[in-house]
DNA sequence: CGGCATCCGAGTAGATACTG
DNA sequence: CAGTATCTACTCGGATGCCG
């Protein structure tokens, strides 16, 4: 847990500051990053972004049993989002028994890379929070 | 914007396979990049860590003034949830008109670069994500 | 099998007014 | 100034049933 000089702060100030121009008017309104994470982010999208990083093709009901708990509408919802977004293909085969595959593109992989380092992030330092949520020990709505 | 490997996506597969266990049960149900994400990840969250990456410390209504649109409730609530879960300080000077003062920790600082590195990586492949929704170009609900 | 349509309940956001 | 209280509105998730 290494800790962040004043230096490493001022570098990410001035990235901000070249992201967003100077970042005082509603200018931030729209935000990339807010875009993306609002849409990918969620609970259920990260866990299929990662079944989809360890078993390359899934279909609906596979999915869905490993998705434990999720509904078939949550499903169905997440993934049009998802394919609509490009991070995953859906592939039908029109068989008689229906089957419909789902695999990441290069751009999902993409973001499951980004996904693992913030996942390693939060396993070095979930503790932290823990903590932290403990010691303040108030009723934690969440 | 470089395409990923066989070999990388093994790896990843790899690194999920230790992450989780044989990832076949219902252990994903608790998935701590699932808990952190969901509570700073979202928008208002966001924005209000880019601010605090900016300005170095910054009181309420200076914050309501930045992080435009957000409410007093909400904005009341983002700070309390970010302050017990580690990510920012609440100082108050209880002067005549109260001062609350609000600043990213160590913590929060190195949450930030994570941002930053999600930032640059949507940035570079915000063009895909735009492409991909006009070429399905259906109702976007989102 | 792989969904979509529908309905319902719970939680969340927003606006406004008020307080220490 | 920095919030809390309250009320409303709306979205979202979950369950169920149906259809190609």
């Amino acid at each position: 847990m290494e800790t962040i000089t004043e230096n490493q702060k001022l570098k990410v100030a001035k990235k901000l500051k070249k992201m967003f121009g100077h970042m005082d008017r509603r200018q931030m309104e729209y935000c990339p990053i807010r875009d993306v994470m609002a849409l990918a982010s969620d609970k259920w999208s990260i866990l299929i972004i990662l079944y989809l990083g360890y078993y390359p093709v899934m279909r609906f009901n596979y999915l869905k049993k490993r998705v434990y708990g999720i509904s078939n509408k949550v499903l169905s919802e997440r993934l049009k989002h998802l394919e609509t977004d490009g991070y995953i293909t859906r592939t039908m085969y029109p068989e008689v028994p229906i089957r419909v595959e789902y695999a990441l593109t290069e751009f999902g992989h993409s973001y499951l890379q980004k996904l693992m380092d913030l996942t390693e992030w939060v396993t070095e330092y979930s503790e932290v929070i823990i903590a932290s949520r403990q010691a303040k020990s108030g009723v934690q709505t969440n």
